[in-house]
DNA sequence: TTTGTTTGGAAGGTGTACTAACAAACATGA
DNA sequence: TCATGTTTGTTAGTACACCTTCCAAACAAA
């Protein structure tokens, strides 16, 4: 008998290893602590996909036995993450069961955008994504500290809104962020290396998470499509993209994966770029060089530009859809721009320019609106604190 | 206090946990014995990465205590996976340590690179990489169960030269191939849905893992490199492109991740592809239509030839770099047409159209020449049924 | 009323890793 | 030479997590 075969009937618990994922495996020990933690986690993300269930609706769905359940569920009734709602009402044999659900009533998320100029939004959310309250604040043109103190104060005050206990604070942020919360630069905000996280944290006395505003948005819309792989195209004052693999987002060797805006695009120049080149993404296609195309051209011109535009996103954005295979394209940013004819134009060049098969490449404007960054920085939160997406 | 700060602290174990990171985590319970396998794989990494160690400083590496090593250590010795060189012979205070070692002597891999035109090869490989032996098979222009019956009697004569206990086969194989190691199709050998690994898992009664050339090449530079974001461009017969994110291989909803030879490059056209349309990559650069171009474009225009290929890769290539912010890219190829002046274009070419801030983006060829795929099937093998990267 | 089902929990067992303690084997310094 | 301190690997006992098995309570259906 072959020692391969042996070695792999010998493992005592058969993990469900693929052997071309690995790589990325922790590279620490792991305790049957974590497997409790991680169970824990798992009765949490039940209650979330399913909705109000029993004790016995939770082990089913987790193939953990009811005992084990009823003690995690113990644990969480004590945190007051999970409270009871009585007995379910329907007519069935048996013993009725106790309907167990997330204490959604119980907890709010601050979240916060900051990827608007002008103004920062902010609202108060439910763990199950409502928004129960929204404030804006107008920073004219702050930068730096200014700035960083208009959004400590937006923060400060959805906190003091907020009438439940607040699990934690999400922010959503332009320029380079990394996973420790550093905003390493972002232009528009004046933002220099500036530990973002820290420092909120501290002002607010509450746990924090920060990311990048497109790889926020990426995060409502993989929660919401369910989606594996997929790219998020954002556009505003710059073009940016959050780029999920695997159901994670991608961050990249120096936490600047996605920013697609300085790539020049085709081989046939294109408009100057702030950066001082020909053709970059961002010159073809920010909100701002959209809107003085379109101006410029004239009244007649409007659809041409457009066209133009999502024909140059396509171009950018085919390579990327071979590479790593992705069957859907998300694009947040203002509606009046994109839905249409831009995203036609850049759906149809991608067809034209990738080996598609007619199995469905789908291309769609965001369906959470100008609400993309403040959902998403709710489930950056409630990821972070509570482990369930 | 924030109960925000009080679920965290109530955490029974400590996850290091990265909120933008959560959604990929297995949606499946995790049981105690999960945590010795880990632990297990993390000895067996240990020993892999330093080399010849004793117990006590595997228990260093890995956090563990001396007492859960010494038990995992027994169980591996006792399944032949690793050996004892007996006593370390250094002069120092203390017991003197007895001396723990993969059991590379023990077990040898089966290689197959079937990428090749015209032939496959394979290898006899030790687990740390060194090639035993090498065969090579004619294989014409056979297709379909032809080529299969050629794979198979390949391996069947490399399981049959090894003098040692062969733990599992690799294989290489183009075209597109799902985690269930299944060609989806490889229109090069003619194959179309062939179960490709339970068809050699069957005929050599062996452990059988099964990738994509591309993405072979990608598992050696991987482990060669010790990169977390990593590209491998392969150029051959066609044009594919192997991708690590976090350390590991992007597979892409369809599994065709890395799938670039018919994206359109560039907006002025180019030369038609074997798919009827403009300015594939694979038009540009598959060494057949490469070697030509240069044959007709007359002696004294090589370079001019090679050159222009090399830029079309960078401008393929540079949106990806933007996307997915990679800093390291590995060419596999034949040499004669990459090394050299396509290759510094493609370089140059990426400098010029993404944003390199003069950090150091890295483009090279591989360093395993002809023998990336074959040392990639080993890897995969031994990940596969070992765990260790 | 009887039967079967479902729920939630209690009791006891197995497996995992930990701490504590120890013997063996060595270097070093008095 | 001998006592001392260090390092190694092992034994013994503890804590914890999940399991299997069993049970009472509560209900529907026959």
């Amino acid at each position: 008998m072959p020692a391969g075969a042996k070695v792999r009937s010998d493992a005592a618990v058969a993990l469900p290893r693929d052997a071309f994922a690995m790589g990325a495996r922790r590279r620490e020990k792991t305790l049957p602590g974590h497997a409790r933690a991680h169970n824990r986690t798992l009765v949490l993300q039940t209650l979330l996909d399913e909705g109000p269930c029993s004790r016995a609706d939770i082990a089913r769905a987790t193939m953990l036995t009811r005992v084990t359940v009823s003690e995690l569920v113990a644990e969480l009734l004590g945190e007051g993450l999970v409270v009871e709602l009585g007995t379910r009402d329907a007519a069935r044999p048996g013993k009725p069961a106790t309907l167990l659900d997330l204490a959604h009533e119980g907890f709010d998320v601050v979240a916060l955008d900051l990827s608007e100029p002008q103004r920062f939004r902010g609202a108060v959310v439910r763990l199950d994504g409502t928004v129960v309250e929204r404030l804006e604040r107008a920073i004219g043109d702050a930068t730096g500290d200014a700035a960083l103190a208009h959004a400590i104060e937006l923060g400060r005050a959805l906190v003091a809104r907020s009438a439940r206990t607040v699990l934690g604070v999400g922010v959503g942020t332009p320029g380079i962020v990394d996973a420790e919360g550093v905003v390493h630069q972002a232009p528009n905000l004046g933002w220099h290396e500036l530990p973002l996280r820290d420092r909120l944290a501290d002002e607010l006395a509450l746990p924090v998470h920060v990311a990048n505003d497109a790889n926020i948005a990426l995060l409502a819309e993989l929660t919401s499509s369910g989606a594996e792989t997929l790219l998020v195209v954002r556009i505003g004052l710059g073009v940016g993209a959050g780029i999920a693999v695997a159901g994670v987002p991608v961050r990249g060797d120096r936490s600047a994966a996605g920013e697609i805006g300085h790539v020049t695009i085709g081989t046939d120049g294109g408009p100057r770029c702030g950066c001082g080149r020909e053709g970059c993404l961002e010159a073809w296609l920010a909100a701002p060089r959209l809107r003085a195309a379109i101006e410029q051209a004239g009244p007649g011109e409007r659809e041409r530009v457009l066209e133009e535009a999502g024909r140059r996103l396509g171009i950018a954005v085919a390579p990327i859809v071979g590479a790593i295979d992705v069957r859907r394209i998300v694009m947040s940013g203002p509606e009046e721009l994109l839905a249409g004819t831009l995203l036609e134009a850049t759906a149809a060049t991608l067809r034209e320019r990738t080996l598609d098969e007619g199995d469905g490449l789908l291309v769609d404007m965001t369906s959470h609106g100008d609400d993309v960054v403040v959902r998403g920085a709710a489930l950056l939160v409630r990821a972070g604190e509570l482990g369930v997406s």
